[in-house]
DNA sequence: TATGGACATACGGATAACCATATATTAAAG
DNA sequence: CTTTAATATATGGTTATCCGTATGTCCATA
């Protein structure tokens, strides 16, 4: 069950609320288009990942050798709902980010 | 302008949810009512609702000896939104919160 | 002006958050 | 089995958060 002040302390956070609804928008990524897309090191992208995993807001999945990250399959219609506010409120900032992803150059392709 | 992670990290503290929440359901509420509802110390309930006055997602206004509190005239779109989600998420919470504050002796009336 | 109630803030200490750097793990490729 | 790319975690240090206690301020009333 997930805690109401724990998932607005993860969100608070702006790499993990970029990230979070940057993985929002496109249903899922994995660690190194997010380094890409937001441009930070990678242990700090992690970190962050890991927190929101922890804290029930993401959800893994291994691909090879890659982990991809999406959102809970388990997320309540409050959390959803909140992230969709959230979303409107970054519209542009999300824009931006979606532009630097998609010209990312050797950005892994869907390879099951 | 209202800051999306500053105004998630003012919420993610639950005694500041609590409040925030409470007052949005009475309109305004003064600190003693506060320290009734939550039960918790005056110079706790204080600083956190400095936070939230500082953050922007309340406002103060003195009326004789009490201040009241509550939402920023100012709160975006999409906070009120979020605070919205928030409150059904609190539902069962909140309605014992107003249940005691109901109960309060000695509530000051409104003696503008 | 003195008193009391409501509220705000200052101080000091404990805990948690965040980060950069270095190192470990896992998986595919050779 | 070694190498390399992707990801995770550990370590140590800095800063921020939260709290209890004590004290200050403001307002009404006597």
């Amino acid at each position: 069950m997930l805690d109401t002040s724990r998932f607005l302390k993860d969100l608070s956070d702006s790499t993990r609320l970029r990230a979070t609804l940057l993985i929002r928008r496109e249903t899922e990524l994995c660690v190194c288009e997010l380094v890409t897309a937001l441009q930070l090191s990678q242990p700090k992208i992690s970190r962050h990942l890991a927190q929101l995993r922890k804290g029930g807001v993401l959800q893994d999945s291994r691909r090879g050798q890659w982990v991809y990250y999406a959102l809970s399959a388990d997320l309540p219609v409050w959390a959803i709902a909140i992230l969709s506010n959230l979303d409107e409120a970054h519209a542009s900032d999300l824009a931006e980010l979606q532009q630097t992803l998609s010209t990312m150059p050797n950005r892994p392709g869907c390879c099951l």
